[in-house]
DNA sequence: CGTCAGGTTGATGCCATTCAACTTAGGTGG
DNA sequence: CCACCTAAGTTGAATGGCATCAACCTGACG
């Protein structure tokens, strides 16, 4: 059976960066609706079986990028969310470097190469707020080494939700104070550095004190603000610098 | 006193990244010498004084970029060696994020803007060049999240240790088994998210099992080979794909 | 020769890991 | 519809890696 492929939170995503017009929107839906793919859950993205990759996309599900050690240890370096780009700046890295998996079931768009830079070419706008949303990503990135650098477990996790929380929020995915949540406590442990037991107990914590509530797959903060300040959050870091004058 | 702007670092490390012509590296040199500067030991770079900000690049000197948490806990996210680009990524993100410092005297270049938009314009070589060093920069702090997320004391030391002699080597900087290694012992802990403390005794293992030599300022690393391997360093992170086929 | 930044050392304690067992929930086949 | 199975979550106890605190040492420099 076919399926729908639905590009609307990659435009919803990409229109926070710049100011796409209606025939930038079109172009990009039709490119991404054209080579949209799927995956189960715990699936690998990327593996050597797909060729020679494009420019991957999530358009529904969560999946993330990870690194290992010969000796098993794993880190998770970032999360995929619905309406991201996958890596703007990976080709041209050694594709050892690290690896990429789906946590939920996934349909995601990976555009050829050669497409996606006539596209770039002929919608300078696209490419503009594909640019800054790398921006953000590389941003990203540093607050994550700050995070597992110097971040107490506590502050940690809490900054881990609060960033998927907004990040969700962005992609117009939170109804309220909940959203979707089909981590695995394991995941978790992957992504800050911890150990599962570790995080388990801190969960409590959080749920203890009502920060949080975390239940089946769904994931409620009913203080936002008492959330971040607990995780030493500082947004600036999620979002575009303030109107640039800039061209 | 005028001082002598050499961009000789910068296109020695850019030529890594794509093949570079005569024509291309006399319009980037003329550039950065056009706009040089300098600051001493262990000041700001991109403080607010500066105006709007450009392209900025390391010519000379060590800095760092770094972020800090309310309470003072301070991560140093990046390190910037002479002849490295600081930040392409950077214009469009809130510039409160991170901070960057000098750790020695340091000479740069900051291009404005827009006069580096012309050039990448008009030298497109130039640019694909650029884009791939971003792509490292951005591969590299993946690494270094899973370097403080996964690695312990030792091992983490010993990489980030690796880490900088690879791309001091890739500036051209090293001399056989040396090089000059000005940062503090606190800026290691920075780095490594450890505490000055500890640093200092991983160090001191480093050194009894004689994988380093590290005194005044200059580190040796008499076998790399078991330097790497101790700290289960996987060099593809920090190097380009092998000869890509597509444009 | 005093001063100060950087480096070194020892003692103590906590945060987080590890190991191991047990519980719960969801899914599947008989 | 129940019995089984497996992944995920939870709990307790013991260990240890690394932080913290507080001295003390060293060398560079004015």
């Amino acid at each position: 059976m076919k399926v729908k492929f639905d590009a609307a939170p990659v435009l919803r995503k990409l229109s926070r960066y710049g100011d796409l017009r209606e025939e930038d929107l079109r172009a990009l839906r039709s490119l991404l609706e054209e080579f949209g793919r799927l995956r189960g859950t715990r699936e690998q993205i990327g593996a050597c079986e797909d060729g020679p990759c494009g420019i991957r996309f999530v358009l529904s599900g969560w999946a993330c990028r990870y690194k290992s050690l010969e000796d098993g240890r794993r880190q998770i370096v970032a999360f995929l969310l619905p309406g991201e780009v996958c890596d703007v700046c990976h080709s041209g890295i050694s594709p050892t470097d690290s690896a990429m998996a789906t946590l939920t079931p996934v349909v995601f768009s990976e555009v050829p190469q050669g497409r996606f830079e006539a596209l770039l070419h002929d919608f300078p706008t696209i490419a503009r707020a594909l640019w800054r949303e790398t921006a953000i990503d590389m941003s990203i990135q540093r607050e994550w080494t700050l995070n597992v650098g110097q971040r107490h477990a506590y502050e940690r996790l809490a900054h881990l939700l609060c960033e998927i929380f907004l990040r969700l929020n962005q992609a117009g995915l939170t109804s309220g104070i909940t959203c979707e949540f089909p981590m695995t406590q394991c995941d978790l442990a992957d992504a800050t550095g911890l150990s599962v037991v570790h995080v388990n107990r801190t969960l409590q914590e959080l749920r203890s004190e009502n920060l949080i509530s975390l239940q089946g797959k769904t994931l409620s903060v009913p203080n936002l603000q008492r959330l971040q300040s607990a995780a030493l959050f500082d947004t600036a870091y999620l979002y575009p610098a303030a109107a640039d004058a800039r061209a």
